[in-house]
DNA sequence: ATCAATAATTGGTCAGACCACTTCCTTGAA
DNA sequence: TTCAAGGAAGTGGTCTGACCAATTATTGAT
């Protein structure tokens, strides 16, 4: 480990300085330079071989263990991780970050998961949680009525629905999903028609939820979805159906 | 925004001082004191406040940022960012780590969703994918000789599925799910022919991935499933069958 | 050769400074 | 009065140099 990493840091275009030399790292790992256990040059070395601060350094180093690809010891000195799990993860959706969230994908965990959901919820809702669910889609009739979307409520629906699984981990995976969606679901629901379909099929979802009927609520939010999503996908093409 | 966060930082035991910061920006998110668009006091001022130094301060943010909770703008100032994905999640999981979850909840939410997923991957998966998922049995196969548990081998088996799938919100959702899993998962694994037969299951998984058998992997994973759960859930009453 | 005392190394933190960029307000011209 | 130009203040990004506590390596006496 004597002589290490001539490279200067350089194409730095709008980048800032401390995640070029995470970057730098990062290929050093995935071209099995540095492997699990490597001891790295310690900070003030570091600094003065890539020729910047050491504050810079430690920024990087930081990201680095935030991703679980090092664990910095006091006294001892800075080690790579690449058999954390942690690493794993970021190692992988590195490369598939690269493109963008697709609204697709958001679509597809929601068919994966919303359906079951619906499910369940009608095996467990309490007269609390339909009581909840209703006056929340007489909420969303009234913004429709007065011209407005009626994304809050709708999101709100989902959420509601959620809530009458009485999973708390669930509540927290689809309010997650939700919450991400709510932000591209507004153009969604401004074309013409597709806010009174999603109310309509709203309060089917509930009916079966009100008889207790969990296929039927099952198969009613799977309907809600598809009739949602290639609106959503291809905002323009559905038009024409 | 004028008067802030006047708690002093203490109680850390062993803690980085950056550490214990970010866990206090957790909680003022999490109370919804700092909501989406909050904008932070500047690094000068919340140095002053906190009583440390910039470095600090600034190492807690480059935190943040990576978590997705806060975005830093040159000349303008730093953001909460509560509707990212990567925020959510990491919300999610402080969130689930914090409060006792009940171990019943994450195996209906893996109940719900794995089968698909496996399903998914069982279309989509390259041959990449399948080297990948192969090799991880190959080292749980390896741990579980040597007498380990082999739980990080299967963690990593889950993930490596969502990654088959090549849906990047699916694979984040999964993980913040198994991540919380994982802890639990030990002493699940601990029990004497368990380890063996996870790792029995998810050959049997792959097989069917292998084969693009998508029917075939939703119940070979459902199978895994219910295999694994009741022992997690009553670790006792299970050794009578 | 052993082992305790000492020196060097390392990550964590602190302090103050400069730069480039953004934001806001003053100032002056219309 | 209106509004555009310009400068001052504010902000994140980076740099330099320093001190502390913990670890590691070296030294020296036995």
């Amino acid at each position: 480990m004597t002589d290490w990493m001539q490279t200067a840091l350089q194409n730095l275009e709008g980048q800032r300085l401390h995640e070029a030399i995470v970057e730098l790292f990062h290929s050093q790992i995935q071209q099995g330079i540095l492997e699990h256990g490597s001891k790295i040059p310690a900070e003030r070395v570091l600094a003065e071989q890539l020729k910047v601060s050491r504050s810079s350094v430690r920024e990087a180093i930081r990201t680095l263990e935030l991703q679980g690809l090092a664990v910095s010891k006091p006294g001892s000195g800075t080690f790579i991780n690449t058999q954390s799990l942690d690493a794993v993860t970021t190692l992988m959706t590195s490369l598939l970050n690269s493109g963008e969230t697709q609204l697709h994908d958001i679509f597809e965990v929601r068919h994966l998961l919303e359906p079951q959901l619906a499910a369940l919820a009608a095996e467990r809702a309490t007269d609390e949680d339909i009581g909840r669910l209703s006056s929340i889609l007489i909420e969303q009739q009234r913004q429709i009525m007065e011209g407005e979307t009626g994304i809050d409520a709708d999101t709100e629906f989902h959420f509601a629905l959620a809530t009458a699984t009485h999973n708390t981990v669930l509540i927290k995976v689809v309010s997650a999903v939700e919450d991400v969606l709510r932000q591209s679901r507004d153009q969604t629901l401004r074309q013409p028609g597709r806010s009174e379909r999603s109310l309509e099929s709203h309060q089917q979802i509930l009916q079966m939820i009100r008889a207790g009927d969990h296929i039927g609520a099952k198969s009613a939010m799977e309907h809600h979805l598809t009739a949602v999503e290639p609106s959503a996908v291809y905002p323009k093409a559905i038009t024409n159906n």
